[in-house]
DNA sequence: ATCGTTGTATTCAACGTTGTAAACAGGTTT
DNA sequence: AAACCTGTTTACAACGTTGAATACAACGAT
């Protein structure tokens, strides 16, 4: 069994007339008469004819198809976002293809640099170990849309949420249920890590402006952002003597997997220690005690991404890049004794 | 500023060589003195340029691009196959483009229909509502690869997994532990829920074995698989008045919810009800108590998966449909004493 | 000198599509 | 009868790439 590959060809002969008619056809050009649009529709559904989007592609310059570029996308915040993403992209007549990053900085220079130039038209894209110096670096000139806070002034689209105001409004809530020792996981090393060091800033506002001190100790740091990484630093903080009263994560994840190691050891939550995390993710609303939470509109991130790439998209235009900020709120639930 | 695209015609002047030159050094053509491979280098360099794929495409009449189409991306069981899946192609050098059917009949006949035809070499699909006739329908000859129980005898390969061996082997479980009246969450009304219909059957074929009635009304069903429709059931099953002392669970989410809803009405668990799952999701390993459930091997799904779709990509080769059948793992954790 | 051989580079055509411009009918106006 | 529409269809070129065939040296072997 051969490939019959069939083309504009192939119904043009079947149908006896023109490729240029078929093509019509396809496309719905108005003046056909309805005797040949039947003849050449008859004819495509009896050879099976698909149009080949390569060679439509090839000859309109575009492809229809925008990447998705995050860290991993079994991280809830990622599914979620990526779901949120293909379908506004869809009511765009855009189709998605996702690359994952790994969170290594190479793979992600690999993205911004447009391995994939000329199959896509548009990248989404949600950095985590990128410097501004990379982004700078950056010789294509796809259009993109950046995900997380503004790290660079040039010539891409920001959506970005408020990180630091919601941190401080989270660690501010802890405070207001009565917490003193309020300690922090999710802090990084790594001086590309924005997300960890806009948080962060917003916990020591927070402190500084409840007026408590602000104590190293409670300070945890983490290799990422996993269930595994909260679990290991709530671990680390009971076991340093100095065990807070409240814990302020700086996503879910990581509050998940410290209300894990909290529980396994018999501490109560809320009622011994509080716990506040960020992203609002599913697994957060059906845990016990279900997660305080900062939660941003991740619809409106998806479709504020969406909408900005495919405007850069339509015209090249390069209008200064724009910047659009999403809301976000806090989710008082039972781990804060909501 | 206008759209300099520049391709090989263009690299091809600067160097001051043809273009079939430029295209032999682009794709590692052994025969070149390294004076022009440097010289073109150069121009390359200079120019930014990049391969245009669609055009690479068209003349290959292959894309290196597989679609992976799932009902939803932020299930976390579909989004740790995707990570893998992605992973997996990477490897075969396979860019995957992610379609979400949302469990859509209407979607997936869509997608098996092969809307991106020509777009995609390859099909990974995981059908939750396609009936076997709309794949006995199926004209478009793209490679396909399905995943879950074999339901139509047609030139697809399977991966799947022994859904009625392992829900009895859960269902089993439960029994040894000494419970009397096990419920199930999770059959489905639609006569095409076929894993529904699997798990349903490998659970009542373990309550034979273990001399056990099977009761009607333990046996919840559900329009979803989320964590939302278990919560749900497992109220339903609480306010009957026939409370069970065990819930198999059809997914892990299902398990997720069901926990929630005892938990917040003072069940334990698992000294009053035990709670046994399937996926082996993460959260269920983060969950207090953390969930024993059925553990496919999913990094063998996702290899296989790929493997035998690359393997029909290949030879188009009209071998018969191949089967692959994985492992599965009974994981016992706290939920049922573990 | 002539014939291969080998390495290097080029020309040509084709992949399937669509935009442009032009051809063709039929009907209306001058 | 010529000129001009309007609606329908067509021929042609081009998008950027690569496989096949071929040209052209330079080199040894005959």
């Amino acid at each position: 069994m051969e490939k019959p590959r069939v083309g504009l060809k192939d119904v043009a002969r079947l149908a006896g007339v023109s490729v240029k008619t078929v093509s019509n056809v396809v496309n719905g050009y108005v003046h056909v008469t309805s005797a040949t649009r039947s003849r050449v529709e008859a004819a495509i559904k009896e050879l099976n004819y698909r149009p080949n989007l390569s060679a439509r592609n090839l000859r309109q310059g575009r492809t229809g198809i925008i990447a998705l570029a995050v860290p991993e996308l079994d991280i809830p915040y990622f599914a979620e976002l990526a779901r949120l993403v293909v379908t506004a992209a869809g009511e765009h007549g855009l189709t998605v293809l996702i690359d994952q990053t790994g969170a290594s900085r190479e793979r992600e220079q690999l993205v911004a640099e447009g391995f994939r130039a000329h199959l896509i038209d548009g990248l989404i894209f949600s950095p985590l170990a990128l410097t501004p110096e990379d982004l700078a670096a950056r010789m294509d000139d796809t259009p993109m849309v950046l995900l997380g806070e503004r790290v660079y002034d040039g010539p891409a689209d920001h959506v970005v949420v408020d990180n630091v105001a919601a941190a401080k409004e989270a660690t501010l809530h802890l405070a207001a249920t009565g917490r003193r020792r309020i300690a922090a996981i999710g802090a990084q090393d790594d001086p590309a890590a924005e997300t960890s060091r806009l948080r962060l800033a917003g916990y020591l506002e927070a402190l500084a402006e409840a007026g408590m001190p602000a104590d190293d100790r409670l300070v945890q740091h983490v290799e990422t952002y996993h269930r595994a990484d909260g679990a290991r630093a709530m671990a680390r903080l009971l076991d340093s003597g100095q065990a807070p009263d409240a814990v302020f994560c700086f996503n879910d994840l990581l509050a998940l997997g410290a209300l894990r190691t909290l529980l396994e050891r018999g501490h109560a939550v809320p009622g011994e220690v509080a716990l506040a995390g960020f992203d609002d993710i599913e697994d957060g609303r059906y845990a016990t005690p279900t997660i305080t939470t900062i939660s941003p509109d991740k619809q409106a991130i998806a479709r504020q991404a969406v909408d900005l790439l495919a405007a850069r998209m339509a015209k090249g235009s390069p209008a200064e890049a724009r910047e659009v900020r999403v809301a976000y709120e806090l989710m008082i639930r039972e781990s804060t004794g909501g």
